[in-house]
RNA sequence: UCCGCGAUAGCUCAAUGGUGGAGCAUCCGGCUGUUAACCGGAGGGUUGCAGGUUCGAGUCCUGCUCGCGGAGCCA
């Protein structure tokens, strides 16, 4: 048997059909129901008139409660009063499973009732708005690198040793080994690839034990992590501009109702295309001070830096060449000024934040070596890497895109924690 | 780890130190066009936990637990 779906339901019209789903709402008069039914794909008003039905499903129609699970016959009429432009003229009814108390009802709830009903709470209509905009973010990511040329390659999860020090990862027992700790970056992983493969990405989850508690932290999140070989700082840049271009132009015309739904204003994504700007670490300072902030130069930005240097754009900006000292230990020098690292991050309008941390790598094996020292790294630990500049060394770059704030920030929502189907937080494991 | 705010019915919230209420949900009744439907009625409480002050504590004080927001760290 076919099946079809409340999205499908255009082609239908006038015709006798059998739809299955779950009761969304219900509303009722004395001798008519309505019952919304939800099918993951839209939202349908059945109407139920007593003279219509039998006794049974008439009562039965009365009788079942909010997310009882059924199967519902009738004929599709068109209805320009129904918001998705359809109604059923209801004959049948049958239930599948029948659900009464129900716990998130059509009202206001709390956070903390919310996500403790995570597993349900994903039913409602802003979270299947949320999860399918998530989905066609990554489907859209995924396009982009694959029509470009990138292969996709994945990066172990349990890794030997972190990327700059052991302090914030987590950490796991691995046999007669001693210590495994989960991912915080595939970058290291992803460079080895950009030696074999020219161009790669990684797309896999990693892992903060930092107490971060913030809207924009997770302690488990989704990282996106292209790697490209012969390019320097600028190319990267470049790739970064078309790159979240694609992503947001793609979301803005594919996803059109479910951002409606979550009633975001879209003109300052419309605005997200390149050339994005771009200016220099010291020119970003330069904002602060003139807003009148204690910044002290040298000094990463915080939350409410961020904020104030994208508020000068209208799009998001990229501010490049970093104080080496705030940045990690694989980051090339600008030859230019020894004290600056080649790095960029993509700060997001709206407060939303830095969304692409990335930079050229150090490709000359002393000038590594030294860092290693530098930061008290094991060297024994970092001998593969160190053989990507033995043989072969090219210069390279690549950025690290967190997919839970670029969701956030394309969705308009206050905190990351709805952009994931089950968020990880520290005070919070389950659902 | 630090700073701030909070915890009262299933949910969201009220209640001057003096008999703990409302809306929604649930149950009963009414309504043939509702769309967070509406109207009438009913049931529903160890006020987060442990102490203290007081004639009397949901309310004031102390400690604890949990949550929320922010800082630091970062995507």
């Amino acid at each position: 048997m076919q099946k079809i779906t409340i999205s499908d339901l255009g082609k239908y019209v006038g015709q006798e059909i059998s739809l299955q789903g779950w009761l969304y709402n219900k509303r009722s008069g004395g001798k008519i129901k309505f019952l919304v039914l939800r099918d993951g794909t839209g939202y349908l008003q059945c109407v139920y008139f007593k003279g219509n039905v039998t006794e049974d499903i008439f009562e039965t129609a009365d009788r079942i409660g909010q997310e009882t699970s059924i199967e519902v016959t009738g004929k599709v009429k068109a209805e320009p009063r129904a918001p998705g432009g359809y109604e059923l003229d209801a004959t049948g009814l049958k239930v599948i499973s029948e659900a009464h108390d129900y716990p998130i009802t059509p009202k206001d709830h709390g956070i903390e009732f919310l996500m403790d009903h995570r597993h349900l709470w994903l039913r409602s209509s802003r979270q299947v708005a949320i999860l399918k905009i998530r989905h066609r973010i990554v489907k859209a990511i995924r396009d982009f690198f694959d029509g470009n040329g990138f292969t996709l390659m994945d990066a172990p999860i349990l890794t030997p040793n972190a990327v700059e020090g052991t302090s914030t990862l987590f950490e796991t027992p691995y046999f007669d080994l001693g210590k495994a700790y989960l991912t915080q970056s595939g970058q290291l992983y992803g460079e080895a690839g950009a030696m074999a493969l020219g161009k790669i990405y990684t797309f896999g989850p990693t892992f903060r034990a930092e107490k971060s508690k913030t809207r924009r932290h997770l302690t488990e999140f989704w990282m996106i992590e292209p790697e490209v070989a012969f390019n320097d700082l600028n190319d990267n840049m470049d790739l970064a501009e078309e790159f979240l271009e694609y992503v947001v132009q793609t979301v803005l015309k594919e996803m059109e109702e479910e951002l409606k739904v979550l009633e975001r204003d879209t003109t300052k994504l419309k605005n997200v295309k390149k050339p994005l700007p771009r200016i220099t670490y010291d020119e970003a300072v330069g904002i602060l001070k003139k807003s009148g902030s204690q910044f002290e130069y040298g000094n990463d930005f915080g939350g409410g830096d961020e904020t104030i240097i994208s508020e000068q754009f209208d799009r998001p900006v990229m501010v490049h060449r970093y104080p080496a000292a705030v940045k990690a230990f694989y980051m090339k020098r600008d030859p230019g000024n020894e004290n600056l690292a080649l790095a960029v991050d993509v700060l997001a309008p709206e407060g939303y934040g830095e969304i692409i941390g990335g930079s050229q790598r150090e490709d000359d094996l002393n000038k590594l070596l030294e860092r290693i020292k530098e930061h008290n790294l094991p060297q024994e630990a970092f001998e593969w890497y160190l053989d990507l500049r033995r043989y072969g060394s090219v210069p390279h770059s690549g950025f690290g895109l967190g997919l839970e704030r670029t969701v956030g920030w394309i969705c308009g929502l206050e905190h990351v924690r709805e952009t994931i189907p089950f968020p990880r937080m520290i005070y919070r494991n389950t659902p």
